[in-house]
DNA sequence: AAAACCTAGTGACAAGTGTCATCTCCGCGT
DNA sequence: ACGCGGAGATGACACTTGTCACTAGGTTTT
């Protein structure tokens, strides 16, 4: 029996997830959590086989959560399940020790089949992904990444700032180098840019 | 026994919401499609009772599926489902003749029962959506929607002014009065408020 | 037919943004 | 001690964006 933990934050979909893989009889859904804090917080009671998340969460995201279970020396096996449009999100998720990266694009099956893999030890990547996984580093430094977030919510030069405790002559620096780097033709371009690519 | 149809685009989420779905023995999924367009096809052959559908898909979305239904006089019963950050689909969807709309943040179980209380002759709105959904109407006019989202993909006033044929002095007129109307500080922050409350 | 509107455009100005060369510190290695 | 490189800052300049008052040609209203 697979005993599984399942972490996502839309209940709905999370739900729906419990409830197709309990329709195997080899899977058991142990538990299920809204986002990294409360799945952590679960962890302290049960010992999942196979921990399943989403990345995009409150409060801790699915990779905060690998990150964690690897720092913390935990047996549990991570299976990443996202969306096809933040993919280069695989490059970090493996280096948290993720055993596996499922697209939600992808049947319903390939999840089954993929927990079931990964009980026998073997690392699974969606294959479109291995591809566009290999090319593409994130040339972002953290700082142009911080700019970055604050100027694709619309802040001014002015106002990034003052939140950085940066002079605002820096902070027009960083995003040059960003725009420059992303081959974008403005700030809002390159946010866009780099939001794709599972960067920001 | 309901005869259902899911329409969603992440294969992933699909599946699962079949699966929660056709736990319950009062339910029967009669089919599934990727978007709008699939399930216009497959409707000329199945006549499910409920069609529940996501709204954001490609090539057709969810709101457009409605329109095409209610327009073509079609008996089954329309269910959307939706995140809380795009709540703003509420009033079209309702004008569209959507029959209840349910978030993705809601437990699962809550959508079987709307899919039962539905059926019924029910209407069913998630009480939070109630309420945000009274107010603010979406005071854009096409023009200005039609600008603000080829502003928030970082194209520059002389680009957009090319795609929609218009001088780039009318485009900067048409960002000034939708970020005016909006209480925004420029047309970034602006696509974003309008973004979140579904009015892109 | 005059008045009231709507869509589009213009011109001018202030403010914000993008680029680049250059400067100052400060820590680091040898 | 010396040079090197990184982080941050500065100033200058061109270009883009935001605002506003005003114009010109069409439709509707009345």
């Amino acid at each position: 029996m697979i005993r599984v933990l399942v972490v996502e934050d839309q209940a709905l979909v999370r739900g729906a997830i419990a409830a197709l893989l309990s329709l195997d009889p080899s899977i058991e859904v142990l538990g299920e959590a809204s986002d990294g804090k409360e799945a952590l917080r679960q962890l302290q009671h049960i010992t999942p086989d196979v921990v399943l998340t989403d990345i995009e969460m409150p409060h801790v995201t699915g990779l905060e959560l690998a990150q964690h279970l690897q720092q913390g020396g935990h047996q549990a096996k991570v299976v990443i399940m996202t969306t096809f449009s933040r993919a280069g999100y695989i490059r970090r998720a493996m280096s948290y020790g993720a055993k596996a990266f499922v697209l939600k694009e992808a049947p319903s099956e390939y999840l089954i089949n993929t927990i079931k893999k990964v009980m026998l030890g073997q690392k699974i990547i969606d294959p479109e992904l291995a591809l566009s996984a290999l090319d593409d580093v994130d040339p972002l430094t953290d700082k142009e990444r911080k700019a970055l977030r604050y100027a694709s919510d619309g802040l001014t030069t002015a106002q990034i700032a003052t939140s950085l405790y940066l002079s605002e002559g820096t902070v027009r620096n960083y995003l040059s180098e960003a725009i420059s780097k992303l081959n974008a033709t403005n700030r809002v371009d390159a946010a866009r840019i780099a939001k794709q690519k599972g960067w920001l």
